[in-house]
DNA sequence: ACCGTAGAGTCTACAGTGTAGAGCAACGCT
DNA sequence: AGCGTTGCTCTACACTGTAGACTCTACGGT
């Protein structure tokens, strides 16, 4: 990965030849060859359309017509299958858009948590692997692709006067807050869609009402639920937090 | 659970008779039943020792010296019983401890936003359960006592002024950092421990210096984090942000 | 035309997984 | 004595990741 491609885009593509996959249908007898991003690719139709738990090493090669083994020349292993995945996903979040060089940074990282907000709303399965994975795989050894986003991001820290390890902070900060957003926003709660009221329709009946009180109470709250804007004023708490420190002169430049 | 305990303090707990378990050796006959409880605590010390992985139905049979299938007389299937391993470490989580009554919520938070990081920091195996449970599991599903801390914490900001949609606004901006600081704080680095020089014990020579110049000199800085600090920092922003909105009257009773 | 080699994929097998379904043994009641 | 309930075990099935050995094809060099 990573060719050109200097400030945006996803860089994530290793095809052998062309792009022909020549029909998935079991006609002809010499198939091109795959490739990791094709393997990933598929991962992620499936993921996306059955759920993570649906993504076995079978599964994924009945539906690219090949041996189960024959993934496991793409990938060491399942592990790094997801790894890949979280790679493929990290890999599109565009953080410098066109245009951007001379807006303000907090302008930047607002419009670019947006933006990832987007992305992973279109790909809800993979959160729990965009949460999970860094647990378990060091930043050392995560396919390049996925570090891409970190890079970027401190770059625009740096630009903004953060000195490396405010800028680091920054991007702690930044990122921890746009993780734990979209794990709010996609937390389950609808239990019983078809229900009129609000209170059974999120099952909040079986809560003893002497326990849970302002939980029983919220259930309206519950279910009108802006993302979008949440982020949007979240991000901006965060924004300013961040400039605070860039101003103020005890932890700033460091 | 949930009895007379009305603020703090864990409230799982459903022992049939005492507490006696009768040596986990192979000696005895009649072996005292199990409970909900005692499943759950051996689940978590097996996640603890051994990662979240090594729980399985088997394994954790073997610990408890039944057959598998008998643990299913205190968990519908494993998702419960990992919805359990969440509740049990949530529940655990004191939120208003003795003498807070009249101190202000912002330093109320503050305190319990350290010893939910405590907690977590001593079971760092089951964050990813924290976070992707509730991916699965709606809400009015889940065990009471991973509910407990929502409703006290929603109790804590309705009290300092907040409205219903203010509170909930507030309970999502402090549980969604703290949920991404432990994320920052867990994932991991370090690939070669016996390592000396700082980017080497980071595998970050594997990546290409003209495209990740300013993560490959961050070596040192990515070395030496300070959590707690970083948290305390942190959840400055976010009580501030939550502060202003109070007293902007545009969102604050709402 | 031949061989050698590398690349892509397959086949078989093994140890391990969650869990449905049936059944067993002991206890507390009436 | 009989019954139901509780706590647990046994067996079996469908499924998982992956090690190891193997086959088949295409291509390059001589």
């Amino acid at each position: 990965m990573v060719s050109a491609n200097r400030h945006d885009g996803p860089t994530v593509n290793d095809e052998p030849g062309g792009t022909s996959v020549q029909g998935t249908g079991g006609g002809g007898k010499r198939r091109s060859p795959l490739s990791r991003t094709t393997v990933l690719r598929a991962a992620l139709e499936l993921v996306d359309t059955d759920g993570l738990e649906a993504l076995s090493m079978r599964r994924l090669g009945q539906r690219l017509d090949r041996d189960p083994m024959a993934l496991y020349r793409y990938a060491a292993n399942r592990d790094a299958l997801l790894d890949g995945l979280t790679e493929l996903l990290l890999d599109q979040w565009v953080i410098a858009a066109a245009g951007d060089a001379d807006t303000a940074w907090q302008d930047q990282l607002r419009r670019a948590a947006h933006r990832f907000r987007a992305l992973v709303l279109k790909h809800p399965h993979v959160v729990p692997l965009l949460v999970t994975r860094p647990l378990s795989t060091p930043l050392g050894l995560r396919p390049l692709g996925a570090l891409r986003p970190l890079e970027q991001l401190l770059a625009v820290f740096t630009r903004a006067g953060f000195g490396p390890s405010g800028a680091l902070h920054a991007y702690r900060a930044y990122y921890g807050f746009l993780i734990g957003h979209v794990i709010n926003e996609l937390e389950e709660f609808v239990v019983n869609a078809d229900e009129d009221d609000a209170g059974l329709r999120l099952g909040l009946d079986r809560l003893p009402e002497s326990d849970f009180p302002h939980l029983r109470s919220l259930a309206s709250q519950l279910l009108d639920y802006d993302g979008e804007a949440e982020l949007d004023q979240g991000i901006t708490i965060v924004l300013q937090g961040l400039q605070a420190q860039l101003e103020s002169p005890a932890r700033a430049p460091h």
